[in-house]
Order: structure tokens, then sequence, then C-alpha cells
DNA sequence: CAGATGACTCCCA
DNA sequence: CTGGGAGCCATCT
């Protein structure tokens, strides 16, 4: 049997609070998880996703910090586009207005992890809706 | 215990 | 934009 592993549980659980329609990065889940872990960790654990458990974990919504998706073949950006995540000619998505703001404060006290930090993108207010 | 590997990230040329 | 290199952490040989 595999042994848990109660630091990739927190990655999963982290993942899981990720809402539709929207994207983090290995990093910031990383962050958020906090604990030693880091973006590469979490690259791993969702590497070690077992099949069953992925139908209840949003994994595709995890991807790299430049918007791009590291997965081979299409299927993650495929299930992503299904949730309205809109990619560009080279195979990235902005960030900004689809990334992911991270979990509520309050969620994170309750889990022990660390709320993501603001960050102040005066452009982000002027973006174009298109 | 040491080396290699990986769904990562940042910095610099 | 593209490459190369370093830093980082967990797992497997």
């Amino acid at each position: 049997m595999d042994e848990a592993r109660p630091e990739y549980e927190r990655i999963y659980r982290v993942v899981c609070q990720i809402p539709r329609g929207v994207v983090t990065t290995y990093g910031d889940v990383a962050k958020i998880a906090g604990g030693g872990i880091d973006a590469r960790t979490v690259g791993e654990a969702l590497n070690a996703l077992p099949k069953d458990r992925a139908q209840e974990i949003p994994w595709q919504r995890v991807i790299n910090a430049r918007g791009g998706i590291s997965t081979r073949g299409m299927v993650q950006r495929t299930l992503l586009e299904e949730e309205g995540i809109a990619f560009g000619a080279d195979g990235r998505t902005d960030l900004r207005r689809f990334g992911w703001a991270g979990p509520s404060p309050e969620w994170c006290a309750a889990n022990g992890c660390t709320p993501l930090p603001p960050r102040s993108d005066p452009q982000a207010e002027q973006l174009p809706l298109f």
C-alpha cells in the first residue's frame, strides 16, 4: 500500500479550493500550502495523483508561472477551455484575468495555510473586457 | 548516504 | 524571445 503523504494531502486540499473558471501556478499553491513545500513539490504531488482522485481534484487548474501548460498532450488545455479559460496562440493564458486570488483568509486559518500576497496591479483594473 | 529525475521558478546573457 | 545555470524540495535507485 502506498503510504499516506500528509505533505501531498495538504497540496490536494489547496487545489480543491480553486474555483471553476480560474487557474493558479505551482508556485502560488506552494506558497499557500507552506511548510517547506515549493513549486517542484506541487508538481510531484500532482504527478503522483491517482486517477480515481483526479476526478475530485481540479489538477488541471494548476499551471506554470508563465501561464502555460507543463503537462504533455492537450488534455489539460482542453479541460481548461471547457471551463472558459482562453489560451493565446502561443498556448499561454493571461494570469491577471484567470489567475486565482487564493483561498479565503478564513479557510487559510482553518487549514493552517498562508493567504496569497495581494498583488496590486494598477492596470488590472483597466483590463479590457475582451 | 549520494546521484539522478521531475507536471517548477528566477536571473542573466 | 531563446538558452543556460542555479536554487529549491520530495521521491526513487
